[in-house]
DNA sequence: AAAATAGTGGACAATATGCTCAGGAAAAGC
DNA sequence: GCTTTTCCTGAGCATATTGTCCACTATTTT
């Protein structure tokens, strides 16, 4: 979909001052109230913006290790069944189907290395799952982020 | 850090109905306006809510490809100058250093299966960078959450 | 038992919101 | 080139929310 300049400059803003409100946005952005509410009700209306929930930092809770684990699952059983079970586990903060040698891919987090085995082998009991291969992250230089999409998106 | 089962009732709160602000919440919690402010901010100071932007699907941007990169670095360049030039490219969501074969782990998106060839020869471009390997995410059976985290979190 | 901590409910002014409207500017269609 | 549609503006109004106080009451901690 198509995303103009103010576009951006308004999600840009929020993403940098989240609780600033829609007149406040409006002062900032050198436009009208009413664009304002316009473009955030169309922005949410096409479905760019999906939310505003408050942004939860697992390693504030004590979820300090990262991982992710890729998953394969024995042919029989869907894919479906597994991702179900899968999201039960609350240490798995989410779960795609891939292409390669592996079928699925999860991220997940621990308290610690011993316990990212505890999560781990809680993945391995998922009926279906067949073998597992984690990789943890030592570090996030580039936390997730979508402004740079959203800029280079515009036009 | 400790979270009660007030502070989970009003992230689920606020996850469901992001919008709804302070006194709204505390009529709905049946607590004083007071108390949900206060645990907010202390929410807030203890770096569990992060923040409230606005949460940006790239896919209706049009960039409805999501690759799972994975890159094998140069042993003389370190993983920094790396990442800084993996920053640069808006189609690249997150980059971790992890564990194992490879070096580091990122999260790209792409408009096409065509397009993601051209994000890939970015990466490669990239100076360091050896070689990488990519899966490309079919489906997503578990999008990113931490609500269940949070409530495990609890206590 | 005393002290610190957290919650309550109420007040107040200042501010923000939802909603509506008429007019002007810009873009699209013919 | 002209017309229609779409978008933005600036304003108004009633209502709701916020930030900030306060005194009082649990509930813990020490």
């Amino acid at each position: 979909m198509t995303v103009d300049q103010l576009d951006v400059r308004l999600v840009a803003l929020l993403e940098e001052e989240p609780r600033i409100g829609v007149l406040e946005c409006s002062r900032r952005l050198n436009v009208a109230r009413g664009t304002v509410q316009a473009r955030l009700d169309r922005l949410a209306a096409r479905g760019v913006i999906i939310g505003y929930g408050p942004q939860i930092d697992p390693a504030a809770l004590g979820f300090d290790v990262t991982a992710f684990v890729t998953l394969q699952i024995r042919q029989v059983s869907g894919h479906d069944p597994v991702a179900d079970r899968l999201a039960l586990i609350p240490e798995v903060l989410e779960v795609h189907t891939i292409t390669g040698g592996h079928d699925m891919l999860c991220r997940v987090v621990a308290r610690s290395n011993a316990d990212l085995q505890r999560v781990i082998d809680q993945i391995v009991d998922v009926h279906g799952v067949v073998r597992t291969e984690s990789v943890i992250a030592l570090d996030t230089p580039v936390p997730y982020r979508t402004l740079p999409l959203v800029k280079a998106a515009q036009r």
